[in-house]
DNA sequence: AAGTGTGAAAAGTTTCACAGCG
DNA sequence: CGCTGTGAAACTTTTCACACTT
């Protein structure tokens, strides 16, 4: 029983999750570079973590080092690029083009990592698209129809807090999956959602936690 | 190794500290409602977590709930407040004013919750200024003097990911304690300087993982 | 010799459950 | 009675250390 009967994904530890893409960048790194062996050693000190803790990272989802010699720096991407669900591009709608959206927008460090915004939504999308924005940006009540005809099933949410739970549950009946939260709010959503939230004064408190 | 004392801060669990913000923020609209005691089962539900962990977080830095009663609005907030070391503003600089870092300029998030940017660095100060800045925008030169006669401790970390690693150095060198940094790469910092990653990409990568 | 894979120990967190106080 | 405060149990994650493979 012990071997594991759950199929895939559900016994990774959450945070190794994590790690997994921080590896994946490693990785491509060291590819560029064209180097085709890593050992866990190096690659750890790379991705800021303890050798061990990758080596058992690496291990819960196949062994493919050599002992010896290191991990292929070609398998271990291809390997990990599949336990995240990568091997086909992502599309993602952006919903709420106020300020911080539509500088989401124009910033491209996602599609630099391979995820497609396919379009955006606001209450007003007028005022958006003179924010610069180039990509289409729709009315709010094209939501559903959209994510239906265009399977999409991830989201980055930028509207304010006080709509926040509002459009979550408009987006969670019309079938996204994963959400982005950048509002300082807990959401509820069902379980076979996930949300990540991003907050960033959060983040800046937690810091001033620690200096002293 | 375990020669932990009890100097202050020393052993609350980091997560505790992250939920401590996420408490004084619930708190924050509950006093906006006037409401003065809570229990712990109401705010740890606005809170997202549950009662018994709440509880044990609070116990973490003293006793302040009535038995039978609940806690006091007012006593709680200015606690984690002095805990969370808020109870001055806190001056923080934005080194990077591109397009994210711009876009978090214009962005009154961290104002809302008590931090004051007071000044923001770029290699070219007159791009960042137009990009519709209205704080002051000083060359990268500067920064060393500005964070010595300001005594800035936090810095928002924006520049490209190539010239990531310098910049920090000489944040750190220069008196920086703690940094939000949203390039995506892993920082050396000596031991006594605290980083907060936002890694856009990562977290939309670990959602990817989530939905089938 | 170099470096993986992994059980087992340690450390860190969360949850339980209940005594005890107002 | 209602609700806090908290030891102890349960669970999760990290680290260690070494057998084993190339």
């Amino acid at each position: 029983m012990d071997t594991s009967e759950k199929i895939g994904k559900i016994d990774i530890p959450k945070k190794a999750i994590y790690r997994l893409s921080i590896y994946y960048r490693c990785l491509q790194k060291l590819k560029a570079n064209e180097v085709e062996t890593v050992s866990s050693t190096t690659l750890a000190k790379a991705a800021g973590v303890k050798s061990a803790q990758l080596r058992k990272d690496l291990a819960y989802f196949g062994q493919f080092g050599t002992r010896g010699l290191g991990y292929p720096v070609d398998i271990l991407l291809s390997t990990i690029r599949d336990t995240l669900g990568r091997e086909h591009l992502q599309p993602v709608i952006l919903v709420g083009a106020g300020n911080l959206g539509s500088a989401l927008l124009r910033y491209h460090g996602f599609e630099k990592e391979g995820f497609e915004v396919v379009a955006a939504f606001d209450a007003n999308p007028d005022a958006a698209r003179s924010r610069g924005v180039l990509l289409a940006v729709y009315p709010d009540s094209d939501l559903e129809s959209f994510i239906g005809e265009n399977s999409v099933k991830l989201a980055i949410l930028c509207v304010p807090v006080e709509f926040a739970q509002a459009v979550v549950n408009r987006l969670v009946a019309a079938g996204i999956q994963g959400i982005l939260n950048f509002s300082p709010i807990v959401l509820e959503v069902t379980p076979d959602v996930t949300v990540n939230n991003v907050d960033l004064a959060l983040e800046l408190e937690h810091l001033s936690y620690f200096i002293r």
